[in-house]
DNA sequence: AGTTAATGATACCATAATAGTATCATATGT
DNA sequence: ACATATGATACTATTATGGTATCATTAACT
């Protein structure tokens, strides 16, 4: 199973890499040099990070993007919440309510538990830290 | 995300509801009424988990299935290995070497400690702890 | 003004995983 | 013999994932 899907692995790394230098902007190709991303896919995935205002964008020529934030104010939870939804381990078949335990399930009680320590640890990671 | 599928989701509640009375033999028809599983579905489970030395099985009338050891021996993580596969959270794309950070991905540590977190907690559940 | 190089928006497609069904064979108690 | 159960396995439908393609828009630079 996965924590982190590929659509997270590959944005993250694009603003890793943008991180870097944070004043230059980066057309898509530049980055599809560097990290070996299928362009059109990795562009679908900057469009949504400009949409939510992780990176900035520029058009035209000389154009691309550049981050919209300080690396220390990017969390991996944030790029994980676009790309994952909300972060949730407990989604069996209680929350559909074709459990009997729907309630009082037994096991939920754990999986909120690992659920909140997973989401703290993952919650203080920043772009910041992952450039060095 | 989940961190337990369907499959190992309705597993653990058959195995559970025939804990409870783990004298008697269970038919799918039996289970099926009290679980609210599709019947084909429960059954092809039900099968594996007997292939795996979860459970007992009988066949021909009167037969069904039992728990082949005490609940206090069956684990989550057993049926989660089962239906789920050896559990890992770093299947990013790293693994594959796709990425340029494979052998020193400053998130990788990270994800290995939480991962050694949850596996610890997880293997703590027995189906034991589970039905009372 | 025209060309080139970039993103914006969005529709489309291919593959794989997931969830579930169907069928035929075999065993067993009555 | 018959009814009821599992064993094995092939099949199917739906959804999620990963990726492409296309046309429109914007901006810099001749």
């Amino acid at each position: 199973m996965k924590l982190i899907t590929r659509d997270t692995d590959y944005a993250l790394r694009a603003v890793c890499f943008i991180a870097k230098n944070k004043e230059r902007l980066y057309p898509v190709s530049s980055l599809v040099k560097n990290l070996r991303i299928p362009g059109p896919f990795l562009r679908k995935l900057l469009q949504v990070l400009h949409n939510k205002g992780i990176l900035n964008s520029f058009k035209g020529k000389g154009g691309g993007f550049s981050l919209a934030k300080p690396p220390e104010d990017i969390f991996l939870t944030d790029i994980m919440h676009i790309f994952q939804g909300e972060f949730c381990l407990n989604e069996c078949s209680l929350g559909k309510g074709i459990c009997p335990h729907t309630k009082d399930c037994p096991l939920r009680e754990r999986i909120l538990r690992i659920e909140k320590y997973v989401r703290k640890e993952l919650s203080s990671v920043a772009v910041a830290s992952l450039i060095k």
